[in-house]
DNA sequence: CCGCCTTATTGGTCAGACCATTTCCGAGTC
DNA sequence: GACTCGGAAATGGTCTGACCAATAAGGCGG
């Protein structure tokens, strides 16, 4: 076999006769790939090309590795957060408004909140109310900030979609700082802070009777107030009017 | 310097070295990298290390290479289709179910179809006009299902926030196949196909004249409609309600 | 039968070489 | 002086081969 490898790089021949086995149904989670050395001699490439194909997929958490006799690589059983890390950034790089963050933060933790109000379980209720508690300990801006962002994440992850919940992760982590900065220069931070406590009851509470028409219209409306409030993402009309 | 790699792989150094550049915001599109050989050094890792951090940041569009002396590596200044290849990756490995992704996509073109009439421009609308066209001409399941793809991602190209683009292109991509089966499957195949080129008309219209109310129900309208006729997405009550 | 030790497998890392492309610069030419 | 051409150097791309580290499996002695 002579190397036809029409123009593509080395690695991108591993990259592609894996990601085609993905994107065509015949890799499943937990199936085992061959070897590097293995793959390297079928493919007609050094192991050093698998090894950078190999290092991409799992970065982007579709295969797993770890190393012994029947052990080697396999398609990853669950994504991790990977998805999330990446989304986030790609989100610092991009000249993306904060309108247009908002906007597109709305659209996913409306999908994230409507599907946790419909996918409780105790696990995850126990996990939110927890959080709830913590936040009314937590009086100053950082720790208040990051119990905010646990509680918007465990949303997500409530709603058993991984894709969602991901994207959702990595829009309000890429906020993050944003946020914390914000409130940190509010001169009114208590009244605000009482008031997302208040918020965060109302949405725990649509999410636990099963509204998920609820829980997403409040959802959107806390996110807004709070936008409003700390001044940001308000420098025009709402690309996803309702 | 001793090895101290806390137990990090060698290649997530160079790999952590460079992305808390990007979130911390040092690193710009456009920023000029070491080399690798420079890198391999500063990090005491050797060059295989440093080049498969590089080939994880390239295939996520983050950087760029390209050889010659005062060529090199820099911070992309577009980061193209990656984020979508990526999300579409894992799309296929995740249990999301259909109607998740179903009310998922709906959330996502609103937002797009929104930003889209907001921000029209000559050259958008005239590709949008042209994928029109096409469709007129396009008869048949495959020849039409592909320009329908490709006007739902002008569509979110033309909302000029890359980001939501990006993530709109992999869903609608990621859906492609499962709505071209069930679109070949179809008794009435003709009659559906003529119901959505009159969508995409009214969807276009609004846009064209910077309706993103109009535009964003429309399109939110023309999706569900199509997954009822096509029989998927249906078995549960909508995660996003309005 | 149990526990330990050896061995084989497999990914992880490294060093070094060579290649291909591209820029840069200087010698030579007009 | 300007222009062209050719070689040197820079830089990413690829390959080879070696060795390390973790782990599983099998064998051996008790």
């Amino acid at each position: 076999m002579t190397e036809e490898r029409d123009g593509l790089h080395a690695y991108e021949v591993v990259l592609k006769h894996i990601e085609a086995g993905i994107l065509a149904g015949t890799h499943h989670p937990g199936d085992q790939l061959p070897t590097e050395r293995d793959l390297a001699a079928q493919l007609a490439v050094s192991r050093s090309a698998v090894r950078e194909a190999m290092r991409v997929l799992q970065t982007q958490g579709l295969i797993t590795s770890s190393t012994g006799p029947g052990r080697g690589t396999r398609i990853a059983p669950s994504r991790g957060d990977a998805l999330a890390r990446i989304f986030q950034l790609h989100l610092m790089l991009s000249d993306a408004g904060t309108a247009d963050l908002t906007e597109t933060r709305i659209a996913l933790e409306r999908s994230s909140a409507a599907l946790a109000a419909r996918r409780t379980n105790a696990r995850s209720l126990r996990k939110l109310r927890g959080l709830m508690v913590a936040m009314d300990g937590a009086e100053e801006v950082d720790e208040f900030n990051d119990l905010d962002t646990d509680f918007h994440v465990q949303i997500a992850r409530t709603g058993q979609s991984e894709l969602i919940a991901d994207l959702t992760v990595g829009i309000r982590q890429a906020v993050r700082e944003a946020i914390r900065t914000a409130s940190a220069a509010l001169p009114n931070w208590p009244e605000h802070r009482d008031q997302l406590r208040h918020e965060h009851a109302e949405i725990l509470s649509a999410i636990e009777s099963g509204d998920s028409a609820a829980a997403a219209n409040l959802v959107e409306q806390h996110i807004r107030r709070a936008y409003v409030t700390l001044g940001i993402g308000t420098d025009e009309e709402p690309p996803n009017p309702r």
